[in-house]
DNA sequence: AACTTATATTAGCATACACTAACTTTTATA
DNA sequence: TATAAAAGTTAGTGTATGCTAATATAAGTT
């Protein structure tokens, strides 16, 4: 799931990137590697150029639907905050049988997006227009649509955005955006936000 | 889990009988058995004599009640057909955070006993006064209300069960209960069922 | 009591998935 | 280009789970 994400955002896939962000050793995501290798889950030229098969797509597709839809079904059902969804939902997808899946997808009405605004896969489109707020130019007014999934593993984060208001659907208005110091300031429900670059890089929204 | 139902009710634990239902070798048993010593989820004085510990009773309750109410979800919100919950709700429960599990038992109404009827932990005095089917003579009509944990993995079972609506709910009449033949028939919707004992054992109606 | 069957354990092996430590190979930069 | 930094690999360990095969211990039956 990892592995799909940064090759369909980040253009290829680095393995010390997977072990940052998956929290495990270099050496294991290398040994993880070779199995999944062997396996035929990914292919690889030399020691770089890592790309999922046709097999390993499909997998992963699947997984993240799940992971989505189970995160509609923690948001919608049960009324888990946002924020909390994604840790909820990690363990959850892997136990979701292909016709659980289906049925899943028919009651929680075939969504094209996850609740924090990322695509299902197929459906990358929808989100093309929506732009990252440091691109933003000050004194816009947008609708925060999207939160990255490279976020929400840092917890801390998720938190200050989620106490902040800072979720899919807020009306934002950027009211300063500082370069040079790498932060930019919403204000959103009359209340201003400060965030760094390098999180507000993973914040999407629509003019 | 298939301990505490053992625990429960046949008031010992034999590795042999866990082997079995759950599908490995006795020996795997024996050294999971040893682990669990060692980490205090049972207690054991010879070589028989499981018991759990509080903390591993404590454990199983939790892993039981997420079972149950994923099996609620499952019935309930998708409509999965009952004798499939079981399977698919078999992954799920080890995935269920305490958070998680409290929006559950309030969303769904803080279940006294699961889709079949088999109760939650706390609750084993429902059921008490229902009877076991071979126990009920001929003639008379009750209604079905449990199908025990014991018979929850016999695919082949369940889905007899299922197409004859052999389930918590339905009202059924003894046609007939043959004890020479370990067998007895039921009438079910004005569709006559015939259960062998070995079953029907595990099968509980209220008169 | 002797024999059989059921139960339980040990030993030896395999795989997945983690880690640390010690390299090697690239890549980037002074 | 030489050196430093980043990325990737290998080797050696360890734990959880499985397995088979051999053995030991109980329990039941003749």
């Amino acid at each position: 799931m990892t592995m799909y994400v940064m090759e369909r955002d980040y253009g290829e896939i680095v393995a010390a990137r997977l072990a940052e962000m998956m929290n495990v050793t270099p050496a294991t995501v290398a040994m993880t590697l070779k199995r999944m290798k062997r396996d035929k889950w990914i292919a690889r030229k030399g020691r770089k150029d890592i790309r999922l098969t046709e097999t390993g797509r499909t997998a992963a597709h699947s997984v993240i639907r799940r992971h989505m839809l189970t995160e509609w079904l923690l948001v919608r059902i049960f009324k888990i905050p946002l924020f909390e969804t994604h840790d909820e939902a990690h363990g959850i997808e892997h136990a979701i049988s292909p016709n659980l899946e289906k049925r899943m997808r028919e009651i929680l009405g075939d969504p094209e997006v996850c609740p924090h605004g990322n695509p299902f896969p197929g459906h990358e489109d929808l989100t093309e227009s929506w732009i990252s707020l440091p691109e933003i130019p000050a004194g816009e007014t947008v609708i925060i649509r999207r939160i990255h999934e490279f976020v929400e593993n840092h917890h801390d984060l998720l938190d200050y955005l989620g106490k902040n208001g800072v979720e899919p659907g807020a009306q934002a208005q950027l009211i300063e955006v500082l370069p040079f110091n790498q932060t930019l300031t919403l204000k959103i429900a009359d209340k201003e936000v400060i965030l760094g670059f390098s999180a507000a890089r993973y914040i999407f929204a629509e003019r």
